[in-house]
DNA sequence: AATTCTCTCAACCGCCGATCT
DNA sequence: CAGATCGGCGGTTGAGAGAAT
């Protein structure tokens, strides 16, 4: 069970994809759509399995990638959501526009990782290599004791590690405060920071005159204001804004000081408010997708989506889109025009940076002619698949879900 | 110039949950 | 209800390019 039938079937192709082959599933999907992965080789013509079609579409032929080196900004905002999030690839790259969890993976496996590490930060934990090591240290003790006291380890499923679900906000599964779980295994691979970890990375600590409860308005901060982020998707990029200058935590020990000055660096946005009583607002645009798309768009490079304090303290959590998206039309294809898919075209404009290979970026560069492109034709052809296409509706349907999620939190939660 | 090492990145593998039959 | 199928995800691999020796 769960294995693929195409992987036992003979005579596929594996390996790297040759032009002809990129030709004929680029031509396929855009005319009629992918539809059922596992019909798209027959119909294309392809000697591969589905799988492999859809991973090489996602990853590869996509129109909406975008291709070229990371940017510092969006490098900042993996380390940010990987802090977050973990590993969760898919998750992470549904916050950066036309990037893949594939390439988002190995730019941290190859890249980002090494540089943490280089700056005295554990790229699993995101906390100072020092701590790390101490921690592992503490653990490697405390086991030994326990293995003399318990014959077996206990089993910790992640959800019961990490009880707040990142990914998908339901109400069911919103636990408010998490301080059970204490258990907190650093040397395991990426897991997401522990909620204590970020009350102290957010700098909401217990000095908060608010701490005395289990559900804290400042325990919901650190998750909140980022499910917020999260949720609120592609084009946001966090920023927690607090009205002094950047300084080292004065919380750290002196030691961790160029640490924290790292991290002001790798952490741009990330530089921990003053210990303070944080108070967000939540504001829940409305449910129609065109209606928060333009809402975005008429504000200004800033968004603010919560920004006051209950006593007139100087910090604030801001959302912020990265750019106006009417400047830079962030999303792939903009959903308030009925021309939407003349408007595909490399996200950042910058044809250098595009890697395609030298057939396809020419297709490419004449597509972006709207009155010579394959996407009229994705738009004139009334096939099942293609009206609009599944990728297109992916994206729509990601936002509507994200914004959905939030609006059942805010309910459950009811006012901060 | 030849060899080895390192790094990047496309692609594969195996698993999981959801859906279908 | 059980098994089959599918889409999706994260971990891993290995080819190729470039750097170092």
């Amino acid at each position: 069970m769960g294995r693929h039938s195409c992987c036992f079937e003979q005579k596929l192709r594996k390996g790297l994809w040759s032009p002809e082959e990129d030709e004929k599933l680029l031509g396929h999907i855009t005319k009629y759509g992918h539809g059922c992965w596992s019909s798209v080789p027959k119909l294309a013509g392809l000697q591969r399995c589905g799988k492999s079609c859809r991973l090489r579409w996602i990853n590869y032929l996509r129109p909406d990638l975008k291709r070229g080196a990371f940017s510092q900004q969006e490098e900042n905002l993996i380390i940010e959501l990987h802090a977050v999030l973990g590993n969760r690839w898919s998750q992470i790259a549904a916050q950066l526009p036309g990037r893949t969890d594939n390439e988002i993976k190995n730019l941290w496996n190859s890249c980002i990782k090494k540089k943490l590490r280089q700056g005295g930060i554990d790229p699993n934990t995101h906390k100072p290599l020092s701590e790390v090591a101490k921690e592992e240290e503490k653990q490697l003790t405390s086991q030994k004791n326990n293995e003399l006291s318990k014959p077996k380890p206990q089993m910790v499923s992640m959800e019961q590690q990490y009880p707040v679900e990142v990914s998908s906000v339901t109400t069911s599964k919103v636990i408010i405060n998490n301080k059970s779980t204490s258990t907190n295994n650093m040397t395991t691979s990426a897991p997401p920071p522990t909620h204590e970890f970020l009350l102290e990375r957010f700098g909401a600590s217990n000095e908060s005159p608010t701490t005395t409860t289990s559900c804290r308005p400042c325990d919901l901060v650190g998750y909140f204001s980022f499910q917020q982020l999260l949720n609120y998707g592609s084009n946001i990029g966090l920023s927690i804004n607090h009205h002094h200058h950047h300084h080292p935590n004065p919380n750290l020990p002196k030691s961790d000081a160029m640490i924290s000055e790292f991290n002001s660096a790798v952490y741009p946005s990330l530089s921990p408010p003053t210990p303070a009583e944080i108070k967000p607002t939540i504001s829940i645009p409305p449910l129609d997708n065109n209606s928060f798309y333009r809402g975005w768009e008429a504000g200004t490079s800033s968004n603010n989506m919560s920004s006051s304090s209950s006593n007139g303290s100087n910090c604030s959590f801001e959302l912020q889109s990265n750019c106006s998206l009417s400047e830079n039309n962030l999303f792939p294809w903009d959903l308030t025009t009925t021309d939407k898919e003349v408007q595909i075209q490399a996200l950042d404009g910058d044809t250098n940076n595009i890697k395609w290979s030298g057939y396809l970026h020419s297709q490419f560069l004449m597509n972006q002619n709207p009155h010579n492109t394959i996407y009229n034709e994705m738009k004139s052809e009334t096939t099942p698949f293609s009206n609009p296409p599944a990728w297109q509706l992916n994206h729509q349907n990601q936002h509507q879900q994200s914004i959905q999620d939030l609006q059942r939190l805010a309910a459950a939660i009811g006012p901060i």
